[in-house]
DNA sequence: GCTTAAATTGAAATTCAATTTCAAGAGGGT
DNA sequence: ACCCTCTTGAAATTGAATTTCAATTTAAGC
């Protein structure tokens, strides 16, 4: 999915719900569709400020709370105890590495570990409509830092 | 490790701790055991509150969080908002299978998608602490029942 | 273009689980 | 029993998520 094919959805998502087309929801996308990451409320909504201080955080909240429902933007929760969403954009599904030192985070796909899950669900006689993987641990320039560190070598200052 | 040993655990990881036993954590300790299910902070509190309404909600809250500490509990989050926890007594590592219906938990251990992930994470150079696998869908039960009612051959009330 | 009904906006208020505060109480070493 | 420290529980606070509501904007119909 490319960015305009999810400016698209998201153009005909609005119409068959009978839902308006605004100025802020085309600057809120666009913004989106640019950070790329995986972006809080708060980080999207205070990026937007820069240029757009005029929208509002419950705006940048609705909205993509709207993209999610319309499917261009993923809610993910990696345990910061926030919501982050992700764009569908050029992206097929995938999960996550996620650095619990740096909080660097890899996306990966593995279509073998997939296939195991349906296994494992048709064992028990679910039929699964979405599923969770994150692996938490350390990068490897973290796992080098923390072992300076631990030794003592280096001063290094913490990496966050 | 068995209800015993998850006592003797916390027994000792107070005294390394420099904390003390006392007759709430006891109380809450043999609740935890007995319930066996994930439960929240909440549903612990409320099944406390029948015998022993003088424990507060406070004192269910930070010992959970010490049964995690010292590893007698493990801290889950299936997406409604609220943290769970469930007892390591008796069980080896395992994820969820939920379903979206009726909120059931099925546990599973899959030792060949435990061997993928990490030589996912080795390929990405990480190096996994822990992870989250959680596969959300419909029971068979639900399956059966949301079946009957798309059919409309049932008037079943709503299993939830 | 003008009118109008319905949707949207943004500041502020609210919700709700999680967490902290703090004064009174309990544990446990001596 | 004494004393210091930790614990408790009610209430207050936090912080992200969500809702409220009056003013504004959208877009459909004329
Ligand atoms: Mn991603
Ligand atoms: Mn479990
Ligand atoms: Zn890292
Ligand atoms: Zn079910």
């Amino acid at each position: 999915m490319t960015d305009q094919s999810a400016k698209d959805n998201f153009r005909s998502y609005l119409a068959t719900q009978g839902l308006k087309s605004t100025r802020q929801r085309d600057i809120i996308l666009d913004e989106f569709l640019r950070a790329g990451a995986h972006l809080s409320t708060e980080e999207l909504y205070l990026r937007l400020r820069e240029q757009h201080p005029h929208i509002g955080y419950a705006t940048v909240h609705r909205t993509l709370k709207l993209f999610a429902e319309c499917g261009i933007a993923e809610p993910c929760h990696f345990g910061d105890g926030q919501t982050r969403y992700e764009s569908s954009a050029g992206e097929e599904h995938h999960d996550h590495l996620i650095c619990t030192d740096c909080g660097a985070i890899v996306e990966f796909e593995n279509p073998q570990i997939e296939a195991l899950q349906e296994s494992v669900a048709s064992q028990h006689g679910f039929l699964i409509e979405r599923h969770r993987l994150e692996l938490y641990g350390r990068c490897q320039q973290c796992q080098v830092f923390k072992n300076v560190v631990d030794t003592g070598r280096n001063e290094r200052s913490s990496s966050r």
